[in-house]
DNA sequence: GCCTCAAACTTAATATCATTCAGTTCTTGG
DNA sequence: CCAAGAACTGAATGATATTAAGTTTGAGGC
């Protein structure tokens, strides 16, 4: 038995993509053997080579699935929140923190894959990761419209906004004695904290009482 | 030949986890085969396991050690610093953010290891780790003693704190298309806007030309 | 000084993968 | 129906971690 008969034809690529991110899951770290991907896919281990050049090939694509993936999670919020700029922000960096740490591993992959996989690994250089960093400069950016953040550079505030984020999230994920709802709280906190530092840059100062 | 004459006995375990630390720096990864290691320390791969149980023992006595590297380079500063607590937060954020982007390798590996390492692989599990975290905490609070940060919850600001100068650093080792310097630029912007922040809650506000 | 034993290595063996090679069987165009 | 290529499979290769078995050395008792 070599070649597979036409009915039983299965799209090896888009498998061996899914079953990776749920192994990666599964066994929660990035030494997934090809052989239980091809297990899981329903092929051998050589037959993943007709579809990507060798293993690191396979986990940049799922990397870039990793990012698609999150960034229709992102792009779903933004339509929700059209006309809620700072709403979006929010409810943006929930849905990315809620990501980060619903899929550690893939996350991991994503933001601190190892040098190994290949030239290109910074985030920015994937379409789906240029596009995610996109958002989250039209939400500051809209932000500033409305009179928030006056004055500020909005990329270097853009990166600062992110690495605190992604700052949060990656100490948490490292934390083995947090459980989730522990780490959702600590990033939760976090990002309500920049909320807070962002609104009060506003023009309609609430009366607050300190 | 098996036992090795008195004369030249060697540390091995000392020599190990420098070797180790050298030979990540040189490869750029965390996949260092233990022979490179045996050979660079001058003996072969099976001797190390009569120092540390497995590679990822290994491992996590050169995260280990990489963190006292990083506490005596803080700690020195500290001492430096004494009577200047904002001048402490910025030189020890700086001294921290260089220590990441000089051993970029050696970095992740603290603060971004494999799953796989072992059980005990958050910063703070390390005691060397939770000397760095107390050491931003007090630079904290003696910055609060002098009328900074005034209420603030030092605890939840610390890790806020780290997180964003961790992610920033984080963030800019990934990128691949950015050299040192600029990595270097980007990262003490971060830690620059960070202290504004802190200066501007102080008790003596300078007048400022808004 | 000699003997025994444990320490501290060594070389050889095993297991797990990634990757490549050499078939083998479909499918398709003629 | 045939030839050629596509798409696999199973076996082979090579790198590595880890274990096993064997060897030499140093130390303590006599």
């Amino acid at each position: 038995m070599a070649r597979p008969r036409k009915e039983q034809e299965l799209d090896i690529a888009r498998r061996a993509v899914d079953e990776t991110i749920r192994l990666l899951a599964e066994r929660g770290g990035f030494d997934v053997p090809l052989t239980a991907v091809a297990q899981a896919v329903g092929c051998t281990a050589p037959a993943l080579y007709g579809h990507f050049r060798n293993k690191n090939a396979l986990l940049r694509a799922v990397r870039e699935e990793g990012f698609g993936r999150l960034y229709n999670e992102k792009f779903a919020v933004f339509e929700q929140m059209r006309g809620d700029p700072l709403g979006y922000l929010r409810d943006g960096s929930y849905a990315y923190a809620r990501f980060a740490l619903d899929n550690p591993t893939l996350y991991r992959l994503m933001l601190s894959p190892p040098q190994t996989l290949g030239a290109s690994d910074d985030p920015w250089s994937s379409k789906a990761g240029r596009q995610i960093l996109c958002l989250l400069l039209t939400g500051l950016r809209l932000c500033q419209e409305r009179g928030y953040l006056p004055g500020a550079d909005l990329r270097r505030y853009g990166f600062m906004f992110w690495s605190t984020i992604h700052g949060a999230v990656n100490l948490n994920l490292q934390n083995r004695r947090l459980d989730l709802a522990a780490m959702w709280d600590s990033t939760q906190s976090v990002i309500d904290s920049l909320m807070e530092m962002i609104a009060a840059t506003g023009p309609t100062e609430l009366p607050n009482n300190s």
